[in-house]
DNA sequence: TGTACATCAGTGAACGCGCGTTCACTGATGTAC
DNA sequence: TGTACATCAGTGAACGCGCGTTCACTGATGTAC
């Protein structure tokens, strides 16, 4: 039956916001269309009159959590202190054990790297946003992105807890 | 038919070394064990008699391409110079543009974030042999990894080939 | 303002393809005697 | 040293499951008059 619009676009965002958190917890391919909708709260069919395909989805879905990205960052100029401020936050066990509520960039990269260039498009257009947002200097902003990401996706793929955790500070002391 | 002892081992060893690359270039999920085998030089069928499921190679590849790395990495001891060296030949467009022939934790240490302690057992244990290689510094060879990992995989993630460059030299200077 | 009809998001069954895995069979190797 | 037989890597057909996608159908919404 037909819906009025307002309600459908409302669950086009859910499906959106349901299927950035899911890739980012578990990547494109470990995730299915069908949990996708189920978590938005709708069955699988209905998918197609949201989007064109998965593959579709996902180019949305990073568009989408590079935005969520960029609204959550903060300029902190070139300064030790804000610098350091950043780390704390991004080089995080909470950060770390919650990646679906986390980066986009720190879960999904290499993915992105092995993706259509629509969605490397979108997972670029996110990052320039990110760095502007982040430091005027930009090489700085692009450094410290590297940094930040490399800890968290490292920290995220060994076993041992306090390895883990060593991975954090250490990443941490060597940018503050 | 059975075949000699030593050209089993031969295939076996074949089998993991274009697991590894093929892993490398498009990640765990997009690699079929049909495609493995016709690479190594021989039919799907006979993956098991080599390996007892494809979760279990994966375990072996990530294993196999960290010592790789390991055998490839150098001490730098913490000085400037020998860094600077180690970025250059890291942060490069030959490595980005080569993931196949290059670092494994650059190419899928994201999923293995996602998969079983097994594989990330795999992941650190060779993680640990490289640290090692690299500097007596402990803190610093963690620092320099991160930022190197992270510099990579940002320059394989976007579409734009200056905006990948510039990922690639703005580390470089930063960690130089 | 009321009526007739076209629209279209959503449902759930079904389709078809690809993939990991299994299996019957082969035949040279390696071993027991 | 020779003979008989068990072993087992390899082949290629087949299986079965899960997934992305399609489709006939529904019925409230929105629109035309």
């Amino acid at each position: 039956m037909r819906y009025p619009a307002e309600e459908t676009a409302r669950k086009h965002e859910r499906i959106l916001k349901e299927a950035s958190r899911l890739f980012r917890e578990r990547g494109f391919e470990k995730v299915t269309v069908g949990e996708i909708m189920k978590a938005a709260g709708l069955t699988h069919g209905a998918f197609y009159a949201h989007f064109g395909s998965k593959q579709q989805l996902e180019e949305a879905a990073i568009a989408y959590g590079q935005e969520l990205s960029a609204g959550r960052a903060r300029s902190y100029g070139a300064t030790k202190k804000g610098r350091r401020e950043y780390a704390e936050r991004y080089l995080n066990p909470r950060h770390r054990d919650n990646p679906g509520g986390g980066c986009t960039m720190a879960a999904l990269a290499q993915e992105v790297a092995r993706s259509t260039p629509e969605v490397k498009a979108a997972f670029e257009q996110g990052l320039e946003k990110i760095l502007a947002t982040r430091s005027p200097d930009r090489q700085e902003a692009i450094f410290l992105t590297a940094a930040l990401l490399g800890g968290v996706v490292l920290a995220r793929a060994v076993q041992d807890p306090r390895f883990s955790d060593e991975i954090l500070e250490s990443v941490r002391e060597k940018i503050g």
